[in-house]
RNA sequence: UGGGGUAUGGCUUAGUGGUAAAGCUCUCGGCUGAUAACCGAGCGAUCGCGGGUUCAAUUCCCGCUACCCCAACCA
């Protein structure tokens, strides 16, 4: 019985089969993937029984306080792809992951959630309780937030600062650092917050725009000249008065010199008509003579001049507290861009006071409190906020005294407290230091063998660790690892020796930092110290936390016997001044060298127009609502972590990262691409399985062959994408493999191979053999990124692999005989050809005279004799069913043409291609068309081709 | 204020001293045996702005602008 129905053969052909879905849902099935892993204990397998040498990243800790951000995400993704890279290449990745719980915002968080009656009645030890419980939520909450991200990790064993074991580690690096005497107690000028009553570092400023000082110019008696100036200076002697200017006039008590540039030269003026002052005469720097007249708006004529040197040791009287000072030489840091060429030097308000003050051997004064308070030794001003009513109680002090010249609002760089947002001060006190002088040459020789990804990373940090003073470790808080040292009752001298720093560990060891505010003193103390006649107090000054995370090389890579360098740091670029720094002073200051082999470092994300993201600006994108979707699902839909994560690796993150909506759709778009191209190969392998048909590589068509050689290209690429942590170019490799040589390219042409053959045909196996070979790589390339995804692929493959997750399969597989680029060089020229053969038939397409390309027949000619004689042998009535041409071009027929004459009686053509409708009929299986359907009595409907493949 | 970095079509990335490349997006068309998929074609960039060097500059030099990071003792 003849089938004359059309349609009738569609149950004959080999159409894709399986259940990988076509889209992800990934909110739904990335939890099951993950769950998949964890049931399987794949990191921990792998991390154990890999068999190459083990790799590690060490966690940078981010802080327990809130919820992850972007940049969170994009850190601790871009350490995830790496990972599982060297995981897949056999390495035996161990990343534990960390984080930083002490300091002042938790405990500002915590006190903000108290009463008014609470706080009063909080003791350090019932703040720790609280900080303690408040850091270790935040840490479940973040852990889980990591994992959802798809990132693996020690999780059930992380680092934790707040954790006893860290914390006496901790107190061993500084107490290796203080037997080697790098640390020291010293009354110097740090910042300090009145607001958090603290001292900070650095690293805890920031400088807003718009602050604006109340600025003075005043002027102080001069009362003895040097002896240089005696005699010229003499005809204004009495009526002469030192200009200076400051932008902090509460340190006018503080007051101790002022300081001039030996190589500047110097006027004596005399002021015109309405003086402000008592003075005459004022003296300033030749160059600031008019900017000063324009200010005081009269007029200053010049009556003598000296160079800055021989101003030295003349000396003038302090106006408020009658106190004699002396001018002396300061540095290259007296300018005459601005004030007066003079500069009020207070050594205890001031880095370069103290410097300056120093050499002379000035003493340091700072009659402010913890609070900001003037003290009593400030005289009148006892009691005044320096930071509000203190500046214009002196400027009026100064007015009645005759002494101010101008008061003047001036906007600049003030540092403010970053977790206050408060202005600090510069306040003198006694502080503990790390001596960075001390190790700084072996500190910059480190610095020099470590590999800085980008390069530039070393110009960065190397400056910073050359010029910083030193650093500033204690803190008057209660959240954070005390420094272990006891103070004499009576003398008030500190007592710290390896005795007591043992002693103190070992307990801190076992109970942790609580025990410090717990335990007695005699407890705390070791046994020659508790009855040796003098009686102790415990310091109650914290570290600051910028150690506990610098001391990580310790507590957490050495004490874990993790490789110590380790193999990588990875933060945000911003941590040069942060924790690349402190761990790397505390670990030169300890062991002599860099705790790291190389640090990569990353930009910060911005908006979709390169903006910062702010949370005023409402450019914030959201990590959790990008996996999850948002309240408006239509504009924030769900697209799950591998979306977050192909986002990481498809930009150049050594610069901004940019995010937003758009970015994000597109990236969804270029995921469905893959996920897409891979069921597609899936489907088509239901039938195959590689161990029995897969066919030799001497059998394969030259296609096929060219397609494995273009895969080792397309792998070697991604691999060193991968190698040189440039993951763009992985992303732009893949993206493009699956579109224009997969999709577009190879898959189109496989369709009648794989649908139209018998199930066991070479034509359909080879084209198998070579899917599978492009599926399992594929899988393995996109594992480190597209973790999810890959996994959910190998999950679907229909034939064995003898493992059970695409992470215990290696990295991609490539054969060396795949590699032949003459095949390239021919199938280059042949794909050059179909995109031009497929402008032609596009043209006939528009014109309506075909639909499929498969109803036209393509006409060609080819000047170029090799090339012709190539496409001839592939035009062969005898081929191999593969290497056709009208199977590369889709068409029924192609016709080689002697010459390009017939083109020209053609509609649609080039210069060498033209169309024309493809000869006989439609095979309604194949649906090419063929003169020989309708010949087979028993199958009318179909072509010579499909009739033997049918029967 | 100083230092560093970046600036190529709507998006992400290539690239070169000689009239700019890829993928995605978008538009139009096709297919209906990858179908909330697939195929094809097309639109689209004065390579941030202004100078200079050169026969020729997006690519080299200078200046400017914008953005990002860092630094800072402006007493």
């Amino acid at each position: 019985m003849p089938l004359t129905e059309p349609g009738s053969y569609k149950n004959s052909v080999n159409l894709p089969q399986t259940k990988f879905d076509m889209r992800a849902n990934a909110v739904k099935r990335e939890p099951e993937i993950q769950a998949f892993w964890n049931q399987q204990a794949l990191y921990e397998k792998l991390a154990g029984s890999n068999p190459g040498e083990p790799f590690v990243i060490h966690d940078g800790p981010p802080y327990a306080n809130g919820s992850l951000h972007v940049g969170h995400a994009l850190n601790k993704i871009l350490k995830d792809i790496i990972n599982k890279y060297q995981l897949l290449r056999g390495r035996k990745v161990q990343f534990v992951p960390g984080w930083d719980c002490h300091g002042l915002p938790i405990e500002l968080k915590v006190l903000q959630s108290l009463k008014p009656e609470e706080k009063q009645a909080l003791t350090p030890i019932g703040i720790r309780k609280k900080a303690a419980v408040f850091a270790a939520d935040t840490i479940d909450a973040q852990r889980e937030s990591f994992k959802r991200y798809g990132v693996w990790a020690d999780w059930e064993h992380p680092y934790v600062t707040m954790d006893p074991a860290y914390e006496a580690a901790q107190i061993g690096v500084f107490g290796e650092m203080f037997l080697k005497g790098y640390i020291y107690r010293g009354l110097k000028p740090v910042y300090w917050s009145p607001s958090s009553r603290t001292a900070l570092a650095e690293a805890e400023l920031e400088y807003p725009e718009g602050h604006t000082s109340n600025s003075m110019y005043a002027a102080f008696e001069v009362l003895n000249l040097s002896p240089e100036l005696v005699g010229p200076f003499d005809p204004f002697s009495g009526e002469l008065g030192v200009a200076i200017w400051t932008t902090t006039p509460w340190t006018i008590p503080g007051n101790l010199a002022v300081a001039v540039n030996a190589d500047l030269v110097y006027s004596v003026v005399e002021v015109g008509e309405n003086n402000p002052t008592r003075f005459k005469y004022l003296l300033v720097a030749k160059d600031l003579i008019e900017t000063l007249a324009e200010k005081m708006g009269t007029t200053l004529e010049s009556k003598a001049s000296t160079m800055g040197k021989l101003l030295e040791h003349c000396t003038y009287r302090n106006p408020l507290f009658d106190r004699t000072s002396e001018i002396i030489i300061g540095g290259d840091y007296i300018t005459t861009e601005a004030g007066t060429g003079l500069v009020h030097t207070a050594p205890g308000h001031g880095q370069e006071d103290y410097l300056v003050g120093q050499r002379y051997g000035l003493p340091i004064l700072s009659p402010v409190d913890d609070g900001g308070i003037m003290t009593e030794e400030a005289g009148p001003f006892a009691g005044l906020n320096v930071l509000k009513d203190a500046n214009p109680a002196v400027i009026a002090a100064m007015k009645e005294a005759g002494s101010l010249i101008k008061e003047e609002a001036y906007q600049h760089k003030y540092p403010y407290d970053w977790r206050t947002k408060k202005p600090v001060i510069f306040r003198a006190t006694r502080q503990w230091f790390a001596s960075v002088a001390g190790f700084r040459d072996g500190a910059l020789k480190a610095i020099s063998e470590v590999t800085w990804i980008p390069a530039q990373g070393e110009n960065r940090i190397t400056p910073m660790v050359a010029e910083r003073s030193d650093w500033c470790i204690s803190r008057q808080r209660s959240w954070g690892l005390p420094i272990p040292v006891f103070y004499n009752e009576a003398t008030h001298e500190p007592l710290i020796d390896a005795d007591t720093i043992n002693h103190v560990q070992a307990i801190i060891a076992e109970q942790g930092a609580d025990a410090w505010w717990e335990m007695s003193v005699a407890e705390l103390l070791p046994e020659k110290y508790r009855n040796d006649g003098n009686s102790y107090r415990i310091g109650t000054d914290t570290m600051d936390v910028w150690f506990d995370s610098g001391s990580s090389w310790a507590s957490v890579v050495k004490a874990r016997g993790l490789s110590y360098p380790a193999d990588l740091y990875l933060e945000g670029s911003d941590q040069h001044r942060g924790w690349f720094q402190s761990s790397l002073l505390t670990s030169v200051a300890v062991t002599g060298q860099a705790p790291y082999k190389a640090v990569l470092t990353h930009g910060f994300t911005v908006d979709e127009n390169g903006r910062k993201m702010s949370k005023s600006e409402g450019n914030v994108v959201d990590p959790a609502i990008v996996i999850n979707g948002g309240k408006n699902q239509q504009q924030e839909p769900g697209y799950g972590a591998d979306v977050l994560r192909l986002w990481v690796s498809s930009v150049d993150y050594s610069n901004d990262v940019p995010l937003g909506r758009n970015m994000l759709k597109q990236l969804n778009d270029v995921r469905g691409k893959i996920r897409n191209t891979a069921r597609f190969l899936l489907g088509n392998l239901h039938d195959y399985n590689p161990a029995t048909d897969a066919v030799a590589y001497s059998d394969l068509p030259e296609l096929d062959r060219y397609m494995l050689h273009r895969i080792t290209e397309v792998f070697d690429e991604v691999t060193d994408a991968f190698e040189k942590y440039q993951f763009f170019r992985f992303f732009q490799t893949i993206q493009n493999f699956c579109v224009v040589d997969l999709s577009n390219f190879y898959l189109d042409i496989a369709k009648d191979r794989l649908y139209i053959s018998r199930a066991n045909a070479t034509r359909r196996r080879s084209c198998q053999t070579v899917l599978a070979v492009a599926l399992e790589n594929l899988s393995r390339a996109i594992a480190p990124v597209l973790s999810h995804l890959a996994e959910d692929i190998w999950q679907f493959l229909p034939y064995s692999t003898g493992v059970t997750s695409v992470f215990e399969s290696g990295w991609v597989k490539l054969d060396e005989q795949w590699r032949q680029p003459a095949l390239s060089d021919k199938w280059t020229k042949l794909r050059d050809l179909r995109g031009n053969a497929n402008q032609v038939l596009e043209q006939a397409r528009m014109a309506k005279m075909i639909g499929s390309s498969l109803e036209s027949k393509l006409l060609l000619y080819v000047e170029d004799a090799e090339l012709r004689s190539t496409l001839e042998q592939m035009n062969q009535a005898t081929g191999n069913q593969v290497d056709e041409l009208r199977y590369l071009f889709l068409t029924s027929q192609v016709e080689l043409l002697a010459d390009a004459a017939p083109l020209a009686e053609l509609e649609h053509k080039s210069e060498t291609i033209g169309i024309a409708k493809a000869d006989g009929c439609k095979c309604d299986r194949c649906w090419n068309y063929s003169t020989r359907v309708g010949l087979s009595t028993e199958h009318p409907l179909l072509c010579d081709r499909c009739e033997e493949a049918v029967g």
